[in-house]
DNA sequence: CTGTTAGCGCTTTCAC
DNA sequence: GTGAAAGCGCTAACAG
């Protein structure tokens, strides 16, 4: 097995509280008998026990990250935001992902807090009153990373969904001069999905522009989704003259469908999406979308999970809200 | 702060170890007692001590995966493919990235290694002496992830490069009947693209076609390294008809460069790439490239590693090459 | 400055 | 069937 403080100690004929205090740097040890303990300790391939020092310090400076799948557009960006802070401040940030299964947010969220980390970020397409219950009941500190949450007892970072498509939706109006704007939605259970959708039909009202039910049609935030959406749009007798597809994701679908179809973006007919993922760069002629700063994400959430730690729960639930850009590309 | 067996045992009126022997369904308790406790367990919200039991233990039945940036094109789909296997087998994942940095690999392979894990996927773009000699200290057991280790000692996993690109350039010489075949390399450190290039190369010269060094050119896996060979290999004199990216992100690059020169893929220049990430099928004309299965490396190598936990080291070393498979697009 | 001692929460012999 | 007790490797009073 591993080797532990007691054989250094034996070895170095002294108690293995010195052994413990040398290498925890306690300024109590003579400089010598330190020197002494780390030499050794070098020599023999010392590594602590962390679960050893766990146990006692109930603290294992660990945060756990659950997301609902890894991969994904943007997950890959939240992680490293929040492995960018956890880092500075000599945390490690363990990865987690729920498969999209019911019970394994479950089983990962109480595997999580069986003392494994300190604090968890959480993230979730949407809360269903089973995980509000399964959040209530952990014990540990927790971090949303979602659209809205409803929940005012645990903190959250999102982005401001409705702002943007708020704004996208103003910006076809007022710069792009088009009225004639169709929406493909969401999942519905998807909260963010809900505030994009609602941002549009805002900006919509607020320029006096009247909502054509026809131009709001149902999507799944997936490519084929997006497909069918477009499909449908351009099918109907009073075709509209934008797309606003709720994700990019379903904006290539689009792309997809137009281009099938012989017709040409935008001049045929416009697409914007929303989310500004690395494929919009490539979609021809270049996605004009809304920017979402996903690392910017992870790591006001990793900032915050970490105030809640270091500040022991002194500080109540904070509610951050990340603005939105706006990518102009070349197909409005 | 949490409950305890301790607390449990004294409202059952029984010790602690019936009220562990209990919860972990030990034969001889008797059923009555087993039920009282469980039921106790469950009304007082009992969750018990990760990090005492495995202090005990000595197994944590969590397996690290370390990846040297969290993100990237493939690396969900690794991890995904190593958590569904670990899933099955009552694993927990952790996913810890090393940003690339040099010292923070070694970082977390030592935090993994102070017995927070059984076992550690490690994927590396290449292995140096310095963390050749990591992995000898380190001692629980490793799998590598990577296209040619030269670790013997080491069990690995990795994708057949080699086979990979010759199977594409004999595909551009005799089924598309291309014989001036140009090729951008990969970061001259990256053992994979290494092999790429020597796959290309042997293919050539299988089918008696002289290497010309012009047409091999620098590349570093970046879309911007990727328009930077493409210009250079377009403003030749003798210019070839076909563009081998050492991966797919390189011959985005190209794409971009060609389509500002305002040539036709593949009519005026042919693009093939290596990977088969995402954005390759929204490339236009799609990309011919290699495909590479993502999820098979993860989940061959959780099986890997599964295997050495469960049988105590008993076998040897294994290394794994996955074949790779041909996406024909329009590119060429 | 250093040693002794008592745990952290749990599992696991060894008795009874 | 169940309890007592030892101990996993480490830290943290409390003494000296």
């Amino acid at each position: 097995m591993s080797i532990t403080i007691k054989e250094i100690a034996e070895k170095a004929n002294v108690s293995i509280a010195t052994v413990s205090r040398a290498l925890n740097d306690n300024p109590n040890v003579k400089e010598s008998t330190k020197e002494l303990i780390r030499n050794l300790a070098q020599e023999m391939n010392y590594s602590p026990n962390f679960v050893a020092r766990t146990l006692v310090k109930k603290k294992t400076n660990v945060i756990g990250i659950i997301l609902p799948e890894v991969g994904g557009e943007f997950f890959p960006e939240i992680i490293k935001g929040v492995d960018e802070v956890a880092y500075q401040n000599e945390y490690h940030v363990f990865v987690a992902s729920s498969h999209s299964e019911r019970n394994t947010v479950e089983s990962i969220l109480g595997f999580m807090s069986k003392s494994m980390v300190d604090g968890v970020i959480l993230m979730l397409p949407s809360i269903t009153d089973h995980i509000r219950n399964l959040i209530k009941r952990t014990r540990i500190p927790i971090v949303l990373i979602n659209g809205y949450s409803k929940m005012e007892e645990v903190s959250s970072v999102g982005i401001d969904n409705f702002q943007g498509a708020y704004t996208m939706t103003n910006f076809l109006i007022q710069n792009k001069g088009y009225d004639k704007i169709s929406f493909i939605k969401g999942p519905d259970i998807n909260s963010d999905a809900k505030l994009r959708l609602k941002g549009y039909k805002a900006a919509l009202e607020d320029n006096k522009i009247p909502i054509n039910h026809e131009w709001i049609v149902d999507g799944d935030f997936t490519i084929k989704g997006g497909e069918l959406a477009a499909s449908r749009l351009l099918s109907l007798i009073n075709k509209p003259s934008v797309i606003f597809a709720a994700n990019d994701m379903m904006a290539a679908g689009c792309y997809r469908v137009i281009d099938q179809l012989g017709l040409t973006i935008p001049d045929d007919i416009a697409v914007v999406g929303f989310d500004h993922i690395p494929m919009s760069e490539f979609l021809n002629p270049k996605l004009t979308t809304v920017h979402v700063p996903t690392d910017e994400i992870g790591r006001k959430a990793a900032k915050l999970l970490l105030d809640i730690l270091e500040n022991s729960e002194t500080t109540k639930p904070q509610h951050i809200k990340i603005t939105t850009g706006l990518i102009v590309g070349k197909s409005c």
